[in-house]
Parts: C-alpha cells; sequence; structure tokens
DNA sequence: GTTAACTTGCTAGCCAACAAGCAAGCGACC
DNA sequence: GGTCGCTTGCTTGTTGGCTAGCAAGTTAAC
C-alpha cells in the first residue's frame, strides 16, 4: 500500500499509526533535503503531527535517521528477494534472465527514487558515521549470490558477477540521480520514455556482453 | 600547482592569495560536509583566516558556493579539452581511443575526487536551484562532441555516443563515490589496486560492445 | 624622504533566526 | 485516577550576515 501522511480528519489517537506517519514523512525530507537541512518540526509538519512529536517517537533525530534507513533496506532487502524467487522460476536462460533483471530493476529504481537518493546521501557521509549498515551489507550480499545463481555462473567466476553487479546498479541509478544535473547537460531528456526505453536497451546490450559467451545474445522482449 | 591554504607564517597581505585560499577551503568543506553542513567559520578556519574574511571577499555563502563551482566546472572544461587534443593526435583506431579514454577517465576521477563530489551534491539538490550552470552544460556538450570525434562517429550516431558517454561517466563515477557503502557491501575493497585494473578491465570490455563492429576489440595495452 | 591623507585587507562584536532536546502539561481512553 | 499519546513552552547553542574598526599599505604633498 502506498505509505501517505495522516490525514488532519484522522483524530483517532493511534501511536502505531502516527508512528508510520513520522517515518514516511521524514524519509521524504531526508531523502529530498538531506539529514542537515531537515529539521524536527519539518518532519512533524510534513506528517501533521506537532513539533515534538517525531523526537517523542523516535528519541533524536539521529535515531529517527537511522530508523529510516533501517526500514528502506529491509525493503530493498524484500525486493532483491521478490525478484530473485521470480527469476528463478521463471527458467530461462542467462540472457533471458539478465534482460528481465535489468528491466526490473531499472523499473524498481524509476519507483523508488527516494531510496536512491538516501543511498546516494548515505554514500556522501550524510550524518557522519552515523550508520554502521549491517542491513546494507545483507542487501549486498543477497544481491550478489541471486545473480549468480540466476545466471548459472559457477563460484569461481564470482568477482565477475559482482563487476556485472556493480555495472548493473551504476547503470541504472546514474540516469535517475543525475536527472537535472548531468543527463540534460549531455543532452538527453530523462524524463523522456523514449530516452528510458533506450537506457533499457543500451544497458542491456553492455551487460549481455560481459556473459560468458555460450550463446549469441538474445533481442526477444522483456519477460514480464 | 598544488592548491594549499594559506600558511600562518605568511603574513604579507595579498587579496589574490587570500581568496584563493578561502575558495579552496570553501571547495574541501563543501565537498566534505555538504553545503548546509559547512559554516563560514569552518571555512575561515580551513583557510587560516578569521570567521569574517569568506564573507568579505565573496558576499554570502551562496555567492561563495556558486564561485566554487564555477571553477571547479572551469577546471573540468580544461581536462575534456586536453583529453581530447590527445586523443586527437594519437591517430589510433576507435577501439583504443575508447580505451584510452576509458583509463584517463578513471584516472582523472580518482584525482579529483571532490570534484566528484560537487557534482553528486549537486545532483540532490545541494543548494536548492542555487546553480544555472552554463558551465556544466558547456562541459556536457563539450565533451560529447569530443567523444564522437575521437570515435569518428558520424553525426546521425549522435544518440549512441551519447549513451556511451552517459555509461562511461556512470561506470567510472560509481566505485569512488559508494567506495565506502555499496562498493564493500557487494565485496570489493574499493582501495585494492587490483580492483582498480579490473574495473578499468571491465569498463573498457564493456564499452567496447557498444561500438559499431568495424573491427574486432582489440586487447593491447593502454596508450599511456 | 618624511609624513599626512586615503584605500584596502581583514577581524571581531553584535543580532535575529532557527534548531534540538527537555520537561511540564493536557486531553482521551482504560 | 492513572497511563498513554501528543503538544507547547523554554533553554541552550549555532549560524549567517551586518557593521564598526583597526592596521598594513599606497599615494601624494611638501
Amino acid at each position: 500500500m502506498p505509505r501517505s501522511t495522516l490525514a488532519p480528519a484522522t483524530r483517532t489517537r493511534d501511536a502505531e499509526r502516527t508512528r508510520s506517519a513520522v517515518l514516511d514523512a521524514a524519509e521524504t525530507r531526508f531523502a529530498e533535503r538531506g539529514f542537515v537541512a531537515t529539521s524536527m518540526a519539518d518532519v512533524g509538519a510534513l506528517a501533521g503531527v506537532s513539533r515534538g512529536t517525531p523526537g517523542y517517537f523516535f528519541r533524536s533525530k539521529g535515531e529517527l535517521y537511522r530508523a529510516v534507513l533501517d526500514r528502506s533496506f529491509a525493503d530493498a532487502l524484500d525486493a532483491v528477494r521478490v525478484g530473485r524467487l521470480r527469476a528463478m522460476r521463471s527458467g530461462r536462460p542467462a540472457a533471458d534472465v539478465l534482460e528481465g533483471a535489468v528491466s526490473d530493476y531499472v523499473d524498481f529504481v524509476a519507483a523508488h527514487p527516494k531510496f536512491v537518493r538516501l543511498i546516494q546521501r548515505e554514500a556522501l557521509g550524510e550524518a557522519s558515521g552515523l550508520s554502521n549498515r549491517p542491513l546494507g551489507q545483507a542487501v549486498g550480499a543477497e544481491a550478489v549470490a541471486a545473480l549468480a545463481q540466476e545466471l548459472g555462473f559457477p563460484p569461481r567466476a564470482r568477482s565477475a558477477v559482482m563487476h556485472v553487479l556493480l555495472s548493473l546498479i551504476a547503470l541504472t541509478w546514474f540516469p535517475l540521480v543525475h536527472a537535472t544535473t548531468l543527463v540534460p547537460a549531455i543532452g538527453f531528456d530523462a524524463d523522456d520514455p523514449r530516452f528510458i526505453a533506450a537506457r533499457k536497451q543500451h544497458i542491456t546490450a553492455l551487460l549481455l556482453g560481459a556473459l560468458p559467451p555460450r550463446r549469441a545474445p538474445s533481442t526477444r522482449r522483456s519477460l514480464r
């Protein structure tokens, strides 16, 4: 279900719902403005509660940030597992699986811009060492394992899989993160559906070249 | 020459030198902590001047930030032009040129982490619409033109060049930006020279696949 | 060549705005 | 009436920008 802020009409006292609304608001603000530029009052206002409520549920701003990150990672882990399951059941050859994974991943990223921005900020050291992120590690490890299994790579080729995954993430995230700066500077319109489609194709074509050459790359449409 | 902060011993009054020291300090702090988390006092302290000096030379914090960005873009534009010139003079086939460009670009990015971080922050909307960046546009256009010329692509294939450039930047920046988060999460050590070398090779291999198949990709070493 | 008038580089005090966190309080539901 | 959910007042600290001012130089008059 879509996460939304607390409607002003809803006036039953419900700690769980309020807590969740605060978490959603914090995720939104932290993603769009960053940790330092977001005040607890901002979060409260967006969540439709008072200035002090965020501090009531999460002891401090730092803990609120941590909570946002934890939930995001948990969601990402779920997404990886779901995608893995579906790919496993499809029983397609590696090239098709990769094509499907690219398509899925591009769509996932497009559907979760806040997540991408949070990670991006985290990479820049947003809250200076606030996160020790065991969950982040878990997501990474899970993704590597999933991709290796999906592509049918032997354990020896683990490093190749890691490179492919790194490239996949890089190629996929980049246009989204730089949609308003670098992408238009190069000459693209990041919102044009034709650009997005062309990107999928380009990324798929690039990554197929990294697969061991068992078969010629197919050009059939996405699995979904 | 390397940019450095003002040595405390240097006590001659020199506006140009001081201004430059402030600009350097601001670049460092803005890159590492971001716009909001950096105070004018921070910048002054790092530059070895008083708290008020940054405001004396650049009217406001916003203008200081803009000045940092402008200088960075100008430097980047220079780098693109230098690289272009060298590639043009080399007279090598496209595959070799691309290999050289990848190697150059990886090195450039590694040598200019502050620049990458600034762009990265800018993409996240660091100072909320502060920059109208005509210089950024110029860098992008120049890079596209350079790459198209270097690779000998016809004007019709402009879109392909843009995609290749976007991919090149994405693949190159990513490991640097996420050196402490995503890269280790996947299982790499971002500082390991073997990782960097393997990355260069991987990126080159990927991008060579995007070239029009006039010749088989060569495996010779980098130009430099 | 000395000194007085003036400019420029730089500093430090001040202030209003705003933030985080704490604690007291208040209304609703058991 | 007591606890829970939530708000509001208050304290303390930080920040950006303004401004007065001082001292190092520079120009020019004698």
